[in-house]
DNA sequence: TTGAAAGCGCTAACAT
DNA sequence: ATGTTAGCGCTTTCAA
């Protein structure tokens, strides 16, 4: 196996200049850097990360913590982490917790304790205990879509995107506005379901509009859920002509029973979602767009300025949120456009 | 910061002894184990993995090549195998490849030599030169969806699958099927197009049918071209009464079109996706299902044979799949059904 | 089964 | 700007 010594004999340096050449270092002449990078061509090396990582205390890497990968957002997600740890040439080292025991063992465990130098989290309200594990680890810890005391944050304002979306129903001349939600509270801890929901509870006050207890059916957010929570809100008293889904997946599903009921959208009832998922677009769907690639990149971003000293107090950047008007929502039949 | 000193003097053994039994070795008593684990707990100590990885010459991490993070297919294959690699112990760096010029800049640079013990790569036929690349790595790999001489594959048969697909059109009564299909070549390299379009004219071929050209049309494996495709396919000569897409987005996109259009579906058109992709059931598409997440754990599981010495020669591993019927596909009208 | 001690292959401090 | 050298903190012999 070649090493760094290899290198520098063929180079004619010392080990050490071989080490600061190949790492960018700006102490070594152009001249010798060239050398030095075409002996490592030549020999095919590349600094092995254990032993820079052993001598010099850095592992090069930041570690995400995703409670899904293949979720549209999550995935979104970490591809905008990703191009940027790339371009600073740090690794992305990826921890999922699809469940609960993977969730408590990662958390218990703490595996990635000198495994990595930065964290992001995303999009998981953690425990007491938890946060105290992760406050333990050292290093600086960036959350996607969740507000954390003590660390620095990216996420979207969910209350008022909520609302926003909404008083735009009302505007539009809805009185009966349905909402297909979560559990409350939500699984995992996630704080992102109430908020959104105090959104449009608070669009309904602010409107003089008291909701009555069958416009909200939970759709668990999922497309599944988002269709049996529709046949529940058109099977209650006096049913929504308009309805809010917190999710864009659970918004398709709430389109399937409107299609298999044969309502028409948005004459019979309007749709909104919440995401602008990938597929919003190809169904036509009215919902809140949010950037989420960009909030991966940023959060990267917010990240090395903490690792490398740029900034010691707690960021909190909040990106900007749209709502996007497509074909699923109109005003209520009898309503003058 | 705690080393294994400090947790060997703690449990009165030596460092040797708590290196052994932190990793599960066998040779070290139950008794001995228990009282290390639990001066490693008390003490907070994790194993560091740069100095672990230093001496044992292991990373303990599997590097996973993924062009795309964001898309169904990829973040679910992506899900099984963080799960299996977690249970395993293993920690999964991702390498993204989202364009030409970070696919490039990674066969290059080949940044995960030395760097990961072992490799899976989605649905990338890789060149030549990257070929060699990887091979130089001298670790195990595996590749999902790609057949590759002298490594491992986990994959579906496309050819088959589609043709299976198409003839249960013709079986239907179709006689004119159209196909919605990728550029050919088709970027990056992927063969998997090229498979499934010949698996059409093969079932087209063996039923007698001649495809005339105008039924094919380019999506591009997106959800956008897949709807321009659908418009060039409506609007050629004899259009078809069935269109197979070769993915499920694509179908996606030729809904839309048809939406728009005001062609039911399946009465004026079938329509028939390849995926099965998470919104595919909430969309009512007919579609051909494979496992993907078992096609992750599943290369994870040849992986560790080879990765453990329990295998040596190559393995091909074929996965089933399956026409799912849903109500997006029917009989041509004035068909019997 | 356990302990002692010699590396693993770099980086950082210090010297020049 | 470059060289010298002592660690970094384990794992792996080898011996007991």
């Amino acid at each position: 196996m070649v090493s760094i010594r290899d290198v520098a004999r063929y180079a004619n340096v010392s080990t050490a200049t071989v080490s600061r050449a190949l790492r960018g270092l700006s102490s070594v002449t152009a001249e010798t850097r060239a050398r030095v990078e075409s002996a490592a061509a030549e020999l095919g090396y590349v600094l092995p990360f254990n032993a820079s990582s052993l001598a010099s205390g850095l592992t090069n890497s930041v570690g995400v913590v995703a409670p899904f990968t293949s979720r549209w957002f999550f995935g979104t997600v970490i591809t905008g982490i990703e191009r940027v740890l790339r371009d600073e040439g740090l690794d992305l080292v990826l921890y999922g917790i699809g469940d609960a025991e993977s969730r408590t063992r990662l958390f218990e465990q703490m595996s990635m304790r000198r495994r990595v130098d930065a964290m992001i989290v995303l999009c998981l309200p953690l425990t007491k205990r938890e946060l105290a594990a992760v406050r333990s680890l050292g290093v600086p810890v960036v959350f996607v879509g969740t507000r954390v005391a003590g660390f620095s944050s990216v996420r979207i304002e969910d209350f008022t995107a909520s609302a926003h979306a909404v008083d735009y129903l009302i505007r539009l001349g809805h009185e009966r506005i349905g909402l297909i939600c979560d559990d409350d509270p939500a699984p995992f801890g996630f704080t992102t379901p109430r908020q959104r929901k105090q959104g449009y509870l608070s669009a309904l006050h602010a409107a003089g509009i008291t909701p009555l207890p069958q416009w909200q059916a939970v759709g668990g957010f999922t497309v599944a859920g988002g269709e049996a929570a529709m046949n529940t809100l058109l099977d209650g008293d006096s049913p929504p002509t308009a309805v809010f889904a917190l999710s864009d997946e659970m918004a398709y599903g709430a389109l399937r029973t409107l299609r298999r009921r044969r309502r028409t959208v948005p004459e019979d009832v309007s749709l909104v979602g919440f995401d602008n998922h990938e597929l919003a677009a190809a169904l036509d769907l009215t919902t809140v767009a949010q950037p989420v690639v960009e909030q991966g990149s940023e959060a990267v971003r917010v990240l090395l300025d903490e690792l490398r000293g740029r900034s010691t107090t707690p960021r909190d950047v909040v990106v900007p949120t749209e709502l996007v008007v497509r074909a699923s929502s109109g005003s209520p039949v009898g309503m003058p456009n």
